[in-house]
DNA sequence: AATTATGTTTCTATATTTGGAAACTTTATT
DNA sequence: AATAAAGTTTCCAAATATAGAAACATAATT
């Protein structure tokens, strides 16, 4: 007879059974912290890209450096002003992308 | 000898001759204030798309009914935290994207 | 036309972000 | 190791977003 197998889970069985089941508090509130710090790190990484100093960044946008820090290391949330700004000066992209039914809205 | 024909204008120069050049205030003003009217035209279509009313959506993200109009109508700004939530809410999509070198880097 | 539902605006109060500046910590340079 | 540069944190003040609730305006239904 085959011999049997232990049991292995998934990241989403581990999330579900650790954190929460999607559209619980919890779970809600890791997916959100999870986008803002990956957001943060992208900023970190495209600024770093582009040789800048979080002061640099800062004054080509007219923000604080220590507002770029706070950003870059989800310290807080941020406008959705300064978020475009910083895509901005960085020369990166946002898309907001809307589904319906089966066809795309796009804003670049 | 060939007809005088006379000059059209395209909508860049119109906008670099009325509003003002790229990089100037008046011009960043204005790019800013068109992506963020477009942003409030989509949400108002997706969440109609969704056959919700501003009041459960609302409801469905915590945040007031007064809230969503003002961001539908961009009568002020909002926090990237609102605008996560709404469009999470569509299901909608949000991608930041960010060109390092030849690669991207992809948030969704 | 009257009534209801939905959306918009306004008020005060509270929470959050950002500015401005400085202190402090960490990392890089010499 | 000493110094400089970059990044982080903290203070108070100012600006802005949001709550909560109500008034008001517009659109939809009956």
């Amino acid at each position: 007879m085959a011999t049997k197998e232990p049991k292995t889970y998934t990241f989403t069985e581990m999330k579900d059974r650790y954190i929460g089941k999607v559209g619980t508090k919890e779970r809600d509130e890791y997916e959100y912290e999870l986008k803002m710090e990956v957001l943060g790190r992208m900023i970190k990484a495209a600024r770093q890209e582009r040789h800048l100093t979080q002061e640099e960044l800062g004054r080509l946008i007219g923000v604080q450096k220590a507002q770029i820090s706070k950003l870059e290391n989800s310290a807080n949330s941020a406008s959705i002003d300064t978020i475009i700004k910083v895509f901005k000066a960085l020369k990166a992209e946002i898309n907001f992308n809307v589904r319906l039914e089966n066809n795309f809205v796009k804003l670049t």
